[in-house]
DNA sequence: ATTATATTTCGATAATTTTAGAATAATGGT
DNA sequence: ACCATTATTCTAAAATTATCGAAATATAAT
């Protein structure tokens, strides 16, 4: 990952209602919750919702499947741990730290 | 750490030049790097970075030591843990995943 | 077809963030 | 005291983001 994907991806989750979202959806698991779950669970009126999870999706933190008439959102764990491995890479490695 | 301070701390996070700087201070392991030397690394304008530093300042991400003319950004690798751990707090506790 | 459910798009306003030049402040060496 | 170094503050314009009601779209059940 690099710094430009990284820092956008750090900045969707740098907004309250947005990191609601997200958490709510890792505690759910990797099966995710249908947007209209997440609505009643977080009472965010539906179009600010709906402009939230979009922009979550559009930095690929979370993904989209259709069943039918419900859409499930899930949470992208491997993209989250690349997320968090990024911010300690190279910790330390210019200092003397570790002697 | 609630919702609403780590919301902070992450969008601060999420801008390239300012995920620059915090990645160059981790790098540089827990004493962290003078202004000057950080305004030498990544070429950024003198009074642009200071905006930035301070922001993180501002979220308690990193601390400023002066010791004579030099001031020293140290990186609170404390804050970034605790901030790591949030992002996973109750991870599937709201699931199956784990049966 | 009609109705119900689920979600998105549009649109307009308000608020915040970003950028960097110029001016200012703080510190220490000679 | 004077000068050089180090870093911050001031300022103002440009760009981006947040919010949510209302209208629109998509899907499936009756």
């Amino acid at each position: 990952m690099d710094n430009e994907t990284a820092a956008k991806r750090l900045a969707e989750l740098g907004h309250s209602t947005r990191l609601s979202i997200f958490r709510y959806l890792v505690k759910m698991g990797k099966e995710g919750a249908p947007v209209g779950q997440i609505q009643a669970s977080l009472g965010v009126p539906d179009s600010t919702l709906s402009h939230h999870i979009k922009r979550l999706v559009s930095v690929g933190l979370i993904h989209q499947v259709r069943e039918s008439r419900t859409l499930y959102c899930v949470p992208q764990f491997e993209v989250l741990n690349e997320l968090i491995e990024f911010l300690m890479a190279e910790c330390c490695t210019g200092s003397s730290c570790m002697t």
